[in-house]
DNA sequence: CAGCGGCGTTAGTGGTCGTTAACCTGAAGG
DNA sequence: CCTTCAGGTTAACGACCACTAACGCCGCTG
């Protein structure tokens, strides 16, 4: 039952904050945040209960430092990504390749954040689920800006709808059966690429007819 | 406040039974099954509470029987739609375009029930959780039967995976805003027929290197 | 060694929620 | 007119649950 921590020498323990944090996604990307008590979320770290409030003012302190955090990494990620890849001289076809392998190391990496982060996106109090609505929005805007670069004919509003429709085609790993059912992660990774560029494709030519 | 039903006056008017399944998928797509309230959907349908259990044994039986009657309509559709399009003489492309185009009927028409669909699997009996899962696969081998008549290059498990990859694009519908932002309903369908099909045109081939 | 602060513990409390009980009403039917 | 029954009502109960209170242990640090 417990997996070893399997940790790389190189970086530390995680706190007590982080293990926290880490089995409640889990728990709450399982069986959804109200279906979770906050005696199962200590019981999974070796605590109990009321304990948790030592580290967290409460258990939806949880669940919004866990939205924020999904929502800051992905969006700090896709700029650092967009300004690397620009200033290497790549064009918008190697900007919008990065931008989908790095969406894809974090959909592989973190499956439970990915759940949690449209499913209780409701449960958050109004100041937090305004800063998670905001960095999510600014993400996509990095995506619309350059897709539209790559593909100047259609309009925003068809571009931003297929930039969220790559994201749910690229967010369907944990509907894949549990270890990937894949042969490893790096074709998994490989196979949601090939996909995900070639719906972006379809955007520019008219794309097949469906009597063809 | 209260949109008129607007029925077309083939149709007879919904029962009671069915205002309150309608109205509970609402709210649970909105704030999750155990967000949601008895007194909250009693309240959506006129009635206050209790009154629910003249209809249903539980508030887990409604959810059950959205779940249950979901995977079957689609499961339904797209075993109807194979036959009609293989008996109309098309080949595998225009038996994966119809099986796309009903999906995107569904997924445009009734967002709530695709939200629930994945979301709430969890909070089911465990007899109800089997029926849903066993319906859902037999629906994704339809889509794997068909994708694999038409590649027949990759691994079942990666068309497998693809099939689910296009779900979750197909999917995205709810997370498109509120009205659609798109021009219209067609245009939608329209764009999402596009993505899919350049989703999987991408199965064949060897897809774009990331640093074309 | 005193004491203090970080980190747990167990017991209890208030509130919410699903569900049941008991009762009411109005329309259909003999 | 009396009965029946479908479909409501309000009141109450019991379970669960997030959170607080009160207390204990231990490793620092001066």
């Amino acid at each position: 039952m417990n997996d070893a921590p399997t940790r790389t020498p190189a970086q530390a323990a995680p706190t007590r904050r982080e293990q926290i944090l880490s089995e409640a996604a889990r728990l709450f990307a399982e069986r959804g945040f109200h279906g979770v008590g906050v005696d199962e979320i200590g019981a999974a770290v070796g605590i109990s209960g009321p304990g948790l409030y030592r580290h967290f003012a409460g258990k939806d302190a949880m669940l919004a430092e866990l939205l924020v955090g999904i929502s800051e990494r992905l969006f700090a990620g896709g700029r650092r990504r967009v300004i690397e890849a620009t200033s290497a001289g790549g064009g918008p076809a190697a900007v919008l390749g990065s931008l989908i392998d790095g969406h894809i190391d974090f959909a592989l990496d973190d499956r439970a954040l990915i759940t949690l982060h449209d499913r209780e996106l409701g449960q958050l109090r109004d100041s937090d689920r305004k800063q998670v609505r905001s960095l999510q929005r600014q993400y996509v805007e990095l995506w619309v800006d350059v897709v539209r670069r790559l593909h100047p004919d259609p309009y925003e509003a068809e571009v931003r709808a297929a930039v969220h429709a790559v994201f749910g085609l690229l967010n369907s790993t944990p509907h894949l059966g549990r270890p990937g059912a894949l042969p490893g992660r790096e074709a998994t990774a490989a196979l949601l690429r090939r996909l995900a560029h070639g719906a972006f494709a379809a955007l520019s030519d008219g794309g097949p007819r469906p009597e063809a």
